[in-house]
DNA sequence: ACCCTGAGCGCAACCGGTTGCGGCTCGTCA
DNA sequence: TGACGAGCCGCAACCGGTTGCGCTCAGGGT
């Protein structure tokens, strides 16, 4: 099955290849006659031009990377990554731009710029250190289009799509403390990634600022597995905290397991509060910080289509709210429910 | 920043464009010092090679296409894509091919294998068409190499892989009979999917066989709302039955939700069960057929991988068991623990 | 009858690698 | 000392589109 090429056409119809080319991109100076012939011969024979002929002329590919910065269990173990996709992917679609992906610890995405296979680029800025983001900054500044989505390490000229995640915290720990909670236990992300850190300060300035203390700090991995493993070593400490907050909705979803399996009960003997509010999380009834996910993804894609066109947009941060669901109670006086068990019904 | 190409290196160290290629691809026929200079000047001037140039004159760009047949919010609203997704991804890195990938009611993928823009191709079975089947198996013997997951409209020759869906289906049927189950609801999937009514017959011959009865019957879209709306529908027509089986997961969620908001308990009231196993359903606690959606993914890279490498490996059915859960019970006797509301513990 | 104009098309170069083949420069052996 | 072969490298064509430029030819104006 050989392909069919702008050579073949312009043998059976006798013309040159230059014609059949113009003929199809509608030059001017093809005759309308000449452009019908083509243009029905190429449809007869199922003529597509040949993408890497195409993408070496003009000098761009019309494609756009996404690179994930960890390996796809990682990625994809998180609901979160997912919805970003699915934002990326919704615009991308509309625009007709076909995204390149990658789940991978090395950073594909600046070979990928070099060897011209996108035009631009959808960095998750949560893992990049300070050199990653001044090589990208070099390749932007080469006709690169390319966003960040997440809190880079360092502030940068990249446009960046993020959220503001002190609403959210801040109207949590005010529930909380509301509610009547005085101790609470934090289960962090990874130590040494600077976007957790952050986080989890801010839980910590809101924390006290509700008038209530961290009593105790967990440190997870972001994983589901993580969040389980955070909550048992919180356990065996003993019941001090009747809060936790956790840096995302996964790790707070491995707890709520492994709070079941010890028999603690949610909400009565601790409230517990997630951050993200990805899909799950409504299913589940987790309380949550909600930051729009989808939103970002789909802003990011479309800085990355804007810049494509030429015209460069700014950034933007979102804002986060409370979502309050059953994993807190909204009045300190709880009723004693204390069915629990196999046999305990699901609804 | 115009990219740095062959001629450049050639021209600074003063030898042909043809010495270059010839040296950084490992040619013997270049002497070890002009190797050694070339790959120095190379990684000195941070040289990359031009993605599309390659591709043109080797016939192939290296990429494999993953196009999802719907549009990208009802892709990653179910979890069952991201999950086949993450197998996928998963292989794909650790072959170091890049996924070209779109969701998309429009069927890009056989665009793309024809402009060269990808060498091979996962397609999902689901939504295609006999005719769809015929064009893939032209691309396929023109030395594309393709993948299918999901049942095909028809027998093809093309490379499948699957699931057998059988085992599960009818070890939750006789499950539930023996838990003294007799009278079922069915929810299935867009009727005019073929994969859909193909499941719903499995459901309801398993559910014959094990001595129950279908007593009722609703469609839903295999999302979540479509779920929820399916179980209002059933219970508007009152309590006829006390088992409620699903074409998938998505769909038992929204259901799960419409139950627990009509204040009917699960399992006591009426049992429910899934398909799928996606991750939230353990969360959950959602009885479901599980089918390994990963290794379907993996698998499928796998196949296509191997195509690429020029040796075809058959397709591959896999199998599917019960996982038994909280929305089923697996004892008659239903201690009674009418507990609900939104005071409720969450474990 | 002659020139001018412009529409319509072909020629050829170019994008950046890849590769068959031919040629030059040594070293070796007779 | 001359022939021969191996080792190294350059020339040029090619992959399949794109595009500047120039040529041809028909038609209109004087």
């Amino acid at each position: 099955m050989k392909a069919v090429t702008l050579q073949d056409l312009a043998d059976t119809l006798g013309v040159a290849r230059s014609t059949v080319s113009r003929a199809l991109r509608d030059d001017p100076q093809i005759s309308p006659d000449t452009r019908r012939h083509v243009r029905r011969l190429a449809r007869d024979l199922g003529y597509h031009p040949n993408a890497a002929a195409r993408a070496l002329t003009r000098r761009h590919s019309g494609v756009v990377g996404v690179a994930l910065p960890r390996s796809a269990p990682f990625v994809f173990a998180n609901p979160y990554f997912a919805t970003l996709l699915e934002g990326i992917a919704s615009v991308a679609e509309d625009a007709g731009v076909p995204i390149l992906f990658s789940a991978s610890p090395s950073p594909d995405y600046e070979r990928w710029l070099r060897e011209g296979r996108v035009d631009g680029l959808i960095a998750l800025g949560y893992g990049l250190h300070a050199h990653d983001l001044a090589r990208l900054e070099v390749l932007a500044g080469g006709s690169a289009a390319i966003a960040l989505v997440g809190a880079p390490a360092r502030v940068t000229e990249l446009p960046t799509v993020t959220v503001d995640e002190a609403p959210g915290i801040a109207a949590a720990c005010d529930r909380l403390a509301d509610a009547g909670h005085r101790d609470v236990a934090l289960v962090t992300g990874p130590v040494n990634a600077a976007y957790a850190r952050a986080r989890a300060d801010m839980w910590r300035a809101s924390t006290e600022a509700a008038g209530m203390a961290v009593v105790d700090t967990a440190h997870g991995d972001d994983t589901q597995a993580g969040g389980a493993a955070a909550a048992r070593r919180l356990l065996e400490l003993g019941p001090v905290a009747d809060a936790w907050l956790f840096g995302n909705d996964a790790m707070a979803f491995g707890a709520l397991g492994a709070l079941q399996t010890a028999g603690v009960r949610v909400p009565t003997d601790v409230a517990v509060v997630g951050f993200d509010d990805v899909p799950p999380a409504a299913l589940l009834g987790l309380t949550t910080v909600h930051q729009p996910i989808r939103a970002l993804g789909e802003h990011a894609m479309r800085l990355v289509v804007a810049a494509l066109r030429g015209d460069p947009a700014p950034g933007h941060a979102f804002s986060t709210h409370l979502e309050e669901r059953r994993t807190t109670r909204s009045a300190p006086s709880a009723p004693a429910v204390p069915s629990h068990g196999a046999t305990e019904d699901v609804t």
